[in-house]
RNA sequence: GCACCCGUAGCUCAGCUGGAUAGAGCGACGGUUUCCUAAACCGUAGGCCACAGGUUCGAGUCCUGUCGGGUGCGCCA
């Protein structure tokens, strides 16, 4: 089952979108202004088709209030070996004649210009009552596959997955909004150690009446690896050994410090610089936020003396641990020995922690093409290791199998087989990826995950690479940033579930207060606006950038969010029902007032945004380009307040009036169809 | 130690493959509900774009160095 998103259409009113326009041939309107510009300019300087795009690509917008595009003359002049003010002046002169333009205006270096209002009117306000404004054909033909989510079950479902899964739905509907042929897969972590956790932590403290609640899962699950987590207690039992290193260390190189007080600058400096090094290390150690304190002084010593404790204490524990996590291995041994049994019940809490994913996704409004997991390619690894061996080959290193390929400086080996002879991820991830290809035949092929991984990525795609495959190349990782801050203080991890919780409770609280959503669809409101403002406060960071998590931020429901852009909406549908639908017939070049203008810009800005933001991954520009229209619609709609006369349903000319209602109704369709595009709802009443 | 990413307003972040006077949201301050939804609108304040050099007609953007932060780095996924 594909996720398609879904197309808007009011409840109340007849689709009358198509009835008096074409479709226009171009899906972007403000392109043809672009084009034109610089059609214009290559045409008046005597330059060949050729030289338009680039001429196109200089284009910029200019400042606040000198039009709607600039062009830059400057690498224009220089090629012409001409003034750039000249030639601005010269181009002016020769585009004044377009009457595309309401304004052409040489300032310096630029050509700035102005859209007639009345052609940006006739091109933009049809065109966005459309469906399918907004979307393009560009991928028509080709296929994508679009690894993302991709969670490991028996853990929980933490906030961070919001990351990966909302961008890549999202990325999944830019895809199918310019015409490519779109698979999302949900590639489970199904597979692994963290079931002989699950396992046999049940053993020992799960209730067996609970044996498929999800959340009694997690609970077992968060408990047994907490106490068979070895390397934490290890750890635990070093720390005051290093601690204590790490201090004279420091007090060592503050004495050299002062010893040699008399040395050259060079060695001051560097003395200097190896003393802050040791001081950041000890302060991270001690966990002081405070870049400036003195890490040696306010309670060091007593901090030592806990380590010690802790280290007591982790000894004490560490038989019993490590117990537990052989424990958990020889689980997972016998699930690869095909122990009937144990395979029983890693199937059992597969397909509960599934269906408690299946929830949450629901809720978010998320499907995939298929689920599927590391799980389905165990039995196929031995001829995944075949073909390795064959070519690039593999070499022996400590008793492990590494792939055979040029390696960076620096990096290390890519392991296929370990010197257990079992297998590893990248392992699985070269069988996945083939199997892809010969399922897909694939264009592109993108994984959606964590910009941590980007090492593996790499590996892994130069590895296919070098096993000859030739569409190794059409593999990108579509990394993006981390969220910090993901802990509560009480160190517990913050889950999905519980911030949409959160978030719908808080704008249950806001919905109630409001007459004008009808009682029957207030649920239906409250998980629209409170799962929209979550799944849209991630979208709207850069793919790439980290961001911190925080409750008030999250549950802030002001300024430029989900809430905001569905506001936008409910109160465009609100004017619809008001004036009782559409007219069949407009004129559009009625359409004069400034507010009027600046809407017909943001809206017309909305398909170019669309095919940038899939030819980046980049969902966040969609975001951008919603906010810039539903900003413009709440000004317009508010300067409506203090002037009858700027009402959308004005009362003194039905053509007017018309006219206004062809503009909301567009705004009304593309936030739709634009919130769609980002996996939110809008509804039509808040 | 090696590699990659980052440093822009009090906070969180934009700034489009180098272009004019660096922009939003939050927070602060001041206005706006006899007015199609105040989850809103309008306005004000707030910046040595980490620092120092370099390339260029032009640098927040490119190069080098310094300082500060993050992440990854052999048998986990």
């Amino acid at each position: 089952m594909t996720r398609s998103f879904v197309r808007p259409s009011l409840s109340f009113l007849p689709n009358t979108a198509a009835l008096s326009y074409e479709r226009p041939a171009m899906s972007s309107p403000l392109a043809r202004f672009r084009l034109a510009l610089a059609s214009a300019v290559a045409s008046r300087q005597g330059l060949s088709e050729d030289a338009v795009p680039e001429l196109e690509r200089q284009i910029r917008r200019p400042n606040a209030d000198q039009g709607d595009l600039a062009f830059p003359c400057f690498t224009l002049a220089k090629t012409l070996r001409q003034n750039p003010a000249e030639l601005a002046k010269t181009l002016a002169a020769a585009l004044a004649e377009d009457d595309r333009w309401a304004s052409v205006e040489a300032v310096g270096p630029y050509v700035n210009v102005t859209y007639a209002t009345r052609l940006l009117a006739e091109t933009v306000v049809p065109a966005a009552r459309l469906d399918g404004y907004g979307e393009n054909e560009s991928g028509r033909g080709q296929t994508v596959v679009i690894d993302f989510s991709s969670p490991n079950i028996a853990k929980p479902l933490a906030f961070h997955h919001i990351r990966s899964t909302v961008i890549g739905a999202s990325i999944a509907n830019l895809h199918r909004a310019s015409g490519w042929t779109v698979a999302g897969i949900n590639y489970l972590g199904d597979w692994g150690k963290q079931f002989g956790l699950l396992a046999t932590g049940f053993q020992r403290y799960g209730d067996p009446d609970k044996r498929a609640d999800a959340k009694h899962l997690v609970e077992v699950y968060v408990k047994a690896n907490r106490e068979a987590d070895v390397g934490r207690v290890k750890d635990a039992i070093e720390a005051p050994k290093m601690a204590r290193e790490l201090v004279s260390e420091l007090q060592a190189a503050h004495a050299k410090l002062v010893s040699e007080a008399g040395a050259d600058f060079e060695t001051q400096k560097k003395m200097g610089k190896q003393v802050k090094a040791l001081e950041k290390k000890l302060r991270a150690l001690r966990g002081i936020s405070d870049g400036d304190a003195d890490p040696l002084s306010d309670g060091c010593t007593d901090w030592l003396h806990q380590l010690e404790a802790a280290a007591e204490a982790a000894k004490a524990e560490l038989p019993q641990v490590e117990a537990r996590d052989q424990e958990a291995r020889a689980f997972l041994k016998k699930m690869e020995d095909k122990d009937e049994a144990a395979l029983a019940e890693w199937q059992e809490f597969r397909r509960t922690s599934i269906e408690e994913f299946e929830k949450v996704y629901a809720r978010m409004g998320i499907t995939f093409s298929s689920i599927e997991g590391e799980s389905f390619y165990q039995d196929k690894l031995d001829a995944t290791v075949e073909r390795v061996r064959d070519k690039p080959g593999t070499r022996e290193s400590e008793g492990a199998e590494v792939i055979d390929m040029t390696y960076d400086k620096g990096e290390p080996p890519a392991i296929v087989k370990t010197r257990d002879g079992t297998t590893l991820y990248i392992t699985r991830d070269i069988a996945a990826a083939q199997d892809r290809f010969q399922r897909f035949d694939f264009q592109r092929s993108l994984y959606v995950v964590a910009q941590d991984q980007a090492l593996h990525f790499r590996q892994l795609f130069r590895a296919l690479g070098s096993m000859g495959f030739e569409w190794a190349d059409r593999c990108q990782h579509v990394a993006f940033g981390r969220v910090h801050g993901m802990s509560t203080r009480e160190g517990r991890l913050v889950f999905l579930d519980e911030v949409l919780e959160k978030a719908c409770a808080k704008a249950r609280a806001i919905c109630e207060q409001s007459e004008k959503i009808a009682p029957e669809h207030l649920d239906d409101a409250v998980e629209a606006i409170g799962v929209g403002a979550v799944m849209f406060g991630d979208l709207r960071n850069l793919r790439t950038s980290d961001y911190t998590f925080d409750y008030d931020q999250v549950l802030d429901f002001s300024g430029h969010t989900a809430p905001y852009v569905q506001f936008s909406h409910a109160r465009a549908c609100s004017i619809l029902r008001k004036g009782g639908g559409v007219p069949a017939a407009a004129d559009p070049t009625l359409l004069t007032l400034p507010e009027e203008r600046a809407l017909m810009v943001a809206l017309g800005g909305y398909p170019d945004a669309v095919k940038e933001a899939c030819d980046a991954y980049e969902p966040s520009l969609v975001v951008r380009a919603l906010i810039d229209i539903a900003q413009s619609t709440a000004s317009y709609l508010t300067a409506g307040n203090r002037d009858r006369g700027m009402r959308v349903l004005v009362e003194d000319s039905e053509a007017l009036k018309g006219a206004r209602l062809w503009l909301i109704d567009g705004v009304r369709h593309c936030l739709a169809h634009g919130l769609g595009l980002l996996c939110c709802r809008a509804p039509e009443a808040m």
